[in-house]
DNA sequence: CATTTTCGTCAGCCAAACTGACGGTCGAGT
DNA sequence: ACTCGACCGTCAGTTTGGCTGACGAAAATG
């Protein structure tokens, strides 16, 4: 007697199923020294380069496990740490050349995935479901922005005594 | 300069969103001694109890890792082993009174969240989205069952000294 | 009965995250 | 000019959540 899975086991299946996908694709590419946490990295990694503190939050992580995986990837050539010009205490994670590669061909596996999951469902499902997860992610940001910026609406006033 | 989110990413999102929540609303409920990692124990057991290799089996982990998962739920009164009687070495693994509280709990949270979220893009996008889901995960389903059906088609003969 | 298979446990290991403390640097206010 | 709070990145130690391999007891098989 099963019970019907939620939307938390429906929401795993395809994304493991991608990451399996993509891990197999990677190290068929010659990049078998990455593990799956390390492309976590990349996924922060704006194109000129960012600091540690903003792949860890953007990460949702601490700024030490970050900068472990950092470590890795830059003992095997993937990216390099560059000092900031423009502050002295900030080391720019950015990266080389085969860190360009590793992009390359993830984006190249995780595209052939979702075209063949098109294939399979056909397009014009596939372009809403993929709306459905890109409004999701435009909301968050949204909310993520309100609640940083607006001057503290009404702080408790704390300290009565 | 931000690169374009992949697929990945922006699946990763609502199951991040809603972990967060129903571990929110459990511990608002009572059950603050469960971790995410005892859920997917949970998702796994059926109706009228599993075990022990099969709820490994349907989480994708060993038996002893999931083994110490239950031992915790046993320690903390949610699930209890019984005696099989139609197979000495089994105990099977099932919820107790208060088990079912929190599988009545948690089903109230995302279905909460579900709603919620089809409220904000449509009910009819949202039937749409969950359609995919489903259809992914029963193909995935087929695909297993294919896998292990038939008769080894062509095992290579090995061992050819 | 003897053998093989299955079920669950035990011991030990490893990856990946966490918290807390710290030294170096920046920038804003005296 | 100087202090002082805030921020950046690192170091040390711990916890969590998995893994593998070896094993004993109980069934199933012959």
């Amino acid at each position: 007697m099963e019970l019907a899975p939620m939307l938390g086991a429906l929401l795993r299946r395809p994304l493991r199923a991608l990451s399996s996908r993509v891990a197999a694709d990677l190290a068929a590419a010659g990049f078998a020294d990455l593990r799956p946490s390390h492309l976590v990295v990349f996924q922060g990694l704006d194109a000129d380069g960012s600091r540690l503190t903003d792949l860890a939050a953007r990460a949702h992580m601490t700024k030490q496990s970050m900068g472990a995986l950092v470590d890795d990837l830059e003992r095997m050539g993937y990216v390099e740490r560059v000092p900031d010009a423009a502050d002295g205490r900030v080391k720019i994670v950015r990266r080389t050349g085969r860190g360009w590669e590793v992009e390359r061909a993830a984006r190249a596996s995780v595209g052939a995935f979702e075209a063949e999951w098109a294939a399979q469902i056909g397009a014009d499902r596939m372009r809403g479901f993929r709306s459905v997860l890109e409004d999701f992610a435009a909301d968050e940001a949204d909310r993520a922005r309100s609640a940083t910026a607006p001057p503290s609406p009404h702080r408790p006033a704390t300290r009565p005594r």
